[in-house]
DNA sequence: ATTGTGGGCGCG
DNA sequence: AAAGCGCGCCCACAAT
């Protein structure tokens, strides 16, 4: 009988590295060989004999020469599975599993299909999923006889105005929106021929296709293909049509925010959009991967259906091609809607997230994205050239130690004078870690103090401010003018957009971007500007227009406070007392120590010649750290040390991460004794903090998830295991972290998507947002209702209550008006208008706010 | 010529 | 025994 049914099976080999992979060890076999043993007719060949030495991975050489055996082993065998790398690369000569797998190779009349080492899912147990993916479309292609092909599915390529009018009719119900474009930045911009020194127009950008995904049809409409029959005019009056009936159908895009922010920008429409995929499944599971074809197929079994890019793009393409590649985007995407509604609906307080905060926030960001940020270019200019200055002159002072030869690593030695290098061609690269780091430490014989991750010598900020030598001072100079002009100067330029009022970048926000919910922002990345006045004055609203932040003040102290129950906190907060000045006093009182200045800012204050110290500390904590500043100005910087102790302590940071800290930032040299103690004395003012601790670590480890006040889950796998390793350990950092940051930011978003609904865009432009800030520019006559309403919203958004959040802890927000870093607050705004008799609207469009700052300190 | 990685550093 | 969290960008250098 056995005998039989195993002669019926399909025979089929499985490469792996060694023999003992995925046979004898762990539990990969599980995973491989008896899904397919249970199958198929498998005979299983290993690359090397035996097992690599100390699970080193397999030498160049060992491949190549394991390659004929191989060939020969699998000759006669139709179906091949190759398990990692190694194998990979003895097959196709090429390594790089990680893009192959899942992609079947036919080749020499075998067709492999490559797929992960399942050792990965030691590190990584999402993997299993991905795996079971590729097996599953293994068995696909044995069933099919070859490799599934694309499936045709049933995409019309839209040519005359009659399939117009058909596709106009389809649109009913669920439709699916996706289009191809020749670059992902939406706007022609330009730049610096370095040759003839004009400023020259970059490629125009171009939608190339569009297309719409029904029950029964994928629509594809050539847009800027060359075989397209359209004009502009003609697909700008068929989405106008569209637009019409956008109430009849319910849209559907994957990453929607690019398809319609370029649909706006290039077409003039600007649509709502109802389930985007990408966001829907970053809910469900932060910790995967969100692209398109990899979630079809790990979810829809879907085959492979990627082209060239230069295909995606469009020009040099057959349309039918690249229709089809459009309608399989077009097919899943639809597919994948009801895969992830059925998901959500599952879990109500994800869905909840989906709907409230996720999906407002897709449609609201694409008018952000297209609002952009006002640039300042002169100040622009201004920046570029003063940082140049800082640069030439660092440089010029440098030269003085430079070397005129560098020993590399591997021990060659480099002569600048013969080099040919991409900039400077003979000079010493004081931008290069790896000259400087021989400079400082072989070269000149310094003392090394620190290393990097890898081991080697660190050429950190934190290690050149402790090195006894002339050079330093000029080379911190350096770096810091180099970073600046290639970060903000240099890398905004390619991004910079011309309007009739002004140059503008138009950032680009991942609402997928971070694991616990806040956003990420790329080309340019608005969230690093330094807060420099230099650069972050950049950033400014346009004539007749104000630039506005107001963010969410000590949001995650007050959120951990909350969450903890910590009474002392809550106290604080509900006391008007900074909770980082509580901190710094508290850290004080404990040593005893700074008894002059305790006493004697006391005293003043008080206005009494002497006190008892506890009697000091009292007051001070009374009088706040803004009463305490203005008699000593020393108290800044004690609360500004206590700011990083709240979040490091509260984070789960060690003392020893402490000394290092109060060395680089503050210069004080701590003993552990002292960092011990500054720990053990934070936790002992704080004392529901542990427990809260404790709390996170346990429920972390038994769901294998924390969730934030809104519902939003953070998974964490690794916090399950049974073994304390750093890996536990680390999952365990983020239970506590995570609900405390992904909250935080959930309440700035509230407040942004209520924003835009009370106040319209001829009122309000959104910038962007910072975690716990939004950045807008309003109006110059609605300054100050905007502005005071925004704080309102902001301290209780209305999403709050429809999450049925209570807090105890009060939430509290601040702003100010102006370019972003030389901005002032709306009292000294209201004062100077007060002297001229004016509204703050009128002062705004009179005078830039730098003059009125300066008249603010005339008067006062 | 492109692609990937480490080091360093900007922000919250 | 060992312990803040979350990002993106630019450069240099090595590898493909």
């Amino acid at each position: 009988m056995k005998r039989r049914t195993r002669q019926q099976l399909e025979k089929v080999a499985v490469i792996t590295e060694s023999p003992d992979d995925c046979r004898r060890t762990w539990d990969a076999v599980e995973y491989i060989m008896e899904p397919l043993e249970e199958r198929y007719d498998v005979t299983r060949i290993s690359v090397l004999d035996t097992d690599p030495k100390n699970g080193k991975a397999a030498t160049k050489t060992e491949i190549k020469n394991a390659r004929d055996d191989v060939i020969g082993a699998i000759a006669g065998f139709k179906y091949v599975v190759i398990v990692g790398n190694t194998p990979l690369q003895v097959i196709t000569g090429k390594a790089g599993i990680s893009k192959l797998r899942g992609r079947p190779i036919k080749q020499d009349g075998h067709i492999f299909l490559p797929m992960n080492n399942p050792g990965i899912i030691r590190h990584d147990d999402k993997q299993e999923t991905l795996l079971n993916a590729d097996l599953q479309f293994f068995d696909d292609m044995v069933k099919f006889g070859g490799i599934p092909e694309a499936k045709d599915l049933h995409f019309r390529i839209v040519m005359s105005d009659d399939d117009v009018e058909e596709m106009i009719a389809d649109l009913r119900g669920a439709v699916s929106y996706d289009i191809e474009t020749t670059q992902l930045y939406p706007w022609q911009t330009q730049k610096l021929n370095d040759r003839t020194g004009e400023w020259e127009l970059n490629p125009e950008p171009k939608i190339v296709s569009l297309g719409f995904g029904t029950a029964r049809n994928q629509w594809c409409v050539p847009v800027n293909h060359p075989q397209s029959p359209w004009t502009q005019d003609e697909v700008e009056e068929m989405m106008d049509r569209i637009t019409e009936k956008r109430d009849d159908f319910f849209l559907i895009a994957h990453n929607g925010k690019f398809d319609l922010l370029w649909t706006w920008v290039h077409l003039g429409v600007k649509w709502e959009l109802d389930f985007d995929t990408m966001l829907a499944h970053f809910l469900l599971d932060e910790n995967m991967r969100h692209g398109l074809k990899y979630l079809a197929q790990v979810y829809c079994g879907a085959p492979d259906w990627e082209i060239d890019l230069t295909e995606k793009q469009g020009m040099n393409v057959p349309l039918k091609k690249h229709c089809k590649y459009l309608a399989h985007d077009l097919y899943y995407t639809r597919k994948l809607r009801y895969v992830f509604g059925k998901m959500l609906k599952d879990d109500w307080e994800v869905k909840r997230v989906f709907d409230k905060i996720m999906m407002p926030c897709a449609n609201l960001f694409v008018e952000i994205e297209y609002d952009g940020v006002f640039i300042d270019m002169d100040q622009f200019g201004e920046a570029e050239e003063v940082l140049r200055e800082q640069y030439e002159a660092a440089l010029a002072e440098l030269e003085e130690w430079e070397p005129d030869h560098y020993v590399k690593k591997n021990g060659d030695v480099y002569y600048f004078k013969d080099a040919r290098r991409k900039n400077d061609p003979t000079r010493f690269n004081w931008g290069s870690t790896d000259q400087l780091r021989w400079l400082l430490f072989d070269h000149l014989g310094i003392e090394p103090l620190d290393k990097t991750d890898a081991g080697g010598y660190s050429t950190s900020e934190s290690v050149i401010k402790r090195l006894d030598h002339p050079c330093t001072e000029a080379l911190l100079r350096f770096r810091a003018a180099k970073q600046q002009l290639s970060f903000f100067i240099d890398g905004w330029k390619p991004f910079l957009h011309q309007q009739s009022r002004g140059f503008y970048l138009h950032p680009s926000f991942k609402l997928h971007g971070t694991v616990t919910g806040r956003l990420s922002c790329e080309h340019p990345n608005l969230q690093q500007v330094p807060r420099d006045p230099r650069i972050r004055s950049l950033i400014s609203a346009e004539k007749g227009w104000t630039l506005i932040q107001c963010d969410l003040s000590q949001a995650e102290l007050r959120i951990a406070a909350e969450l903890a129950r910590e009474p002392a906190m809550i106290h604080a907060f509900t006391h008007g007392i900074d909770v980082h000045w509580l901190t710094a006093i508290r850290e004080i009182e404990r040593g005893g120590g700074l008894k002059d200045l305790v006493i004697g800012t006391a005293c003043r204050i008080k206005g009494k010649n002497d006190m008892r110290y506890a009697d000091a500390i009292q007051v001070l904590l009374e009088v706040g750290h803004e009463v305490a500043t203005e008699v000593e100005k020393e108290w800044k910087e004690y609360r500004k040390k206590a700011k990083a102790v709240n979040f490091g302590y509260l984070y789960g940071m060690w003392w020893k991460k402490f000394k290092i800290y109060a060395r680089d930032n503050y210069g004080v040299n701590v003993t552990d004794e002292e960092a011990e103690a500054s720990r053990t004395t934070f936790f002992d003012n704080y004392a529901a903090l542990p427990a809260w601790h404790k709390r996170q670590k346990k429920y972390a480890r038994r769901h294998g998830f924390v969730k934030s006040l809104s519902g939003r889950k953070r998974r964490l796998p690794e916090a399950k295991h049974a073994d304390d390793t750093p890996e536990r350990r680390a999952a365990e950092r983020q239970a506590i972290n995570s609900p405390v940051q992904s909250f935080a930011n959930e309440v700035n978003l509230m407040a942004a998507i209520q924003l835009r609904k009370e106040y319209g865009r001829n009122v309000v432009k959104i910038c962007g947002t910072v975690h716990d800030a939004v950045l807008f520019r309003v109006r110059n006559d609605m300054v100050e209702e905007v502005y005071t309403r925004m704080l309102e919203i902001m301290q209780w958004p209305d999403l709050m209550d429809e999450f049925d959040i209570e807090m105890v802890v009060p939430i509290e927000a601040d702003g100010d008006l102006g370019p972003w870093g030389k901005s002032i607050s709306l009292e000294k705004a209201r004062k100077v208008a007060d002297i001229h008799k004016l509204s703050v609207g009128q002062l705004l469009d009179k005078y830039p706010v730098s003059a009125i700052q300066e008249q603010w300190k005339e008067a006062a």
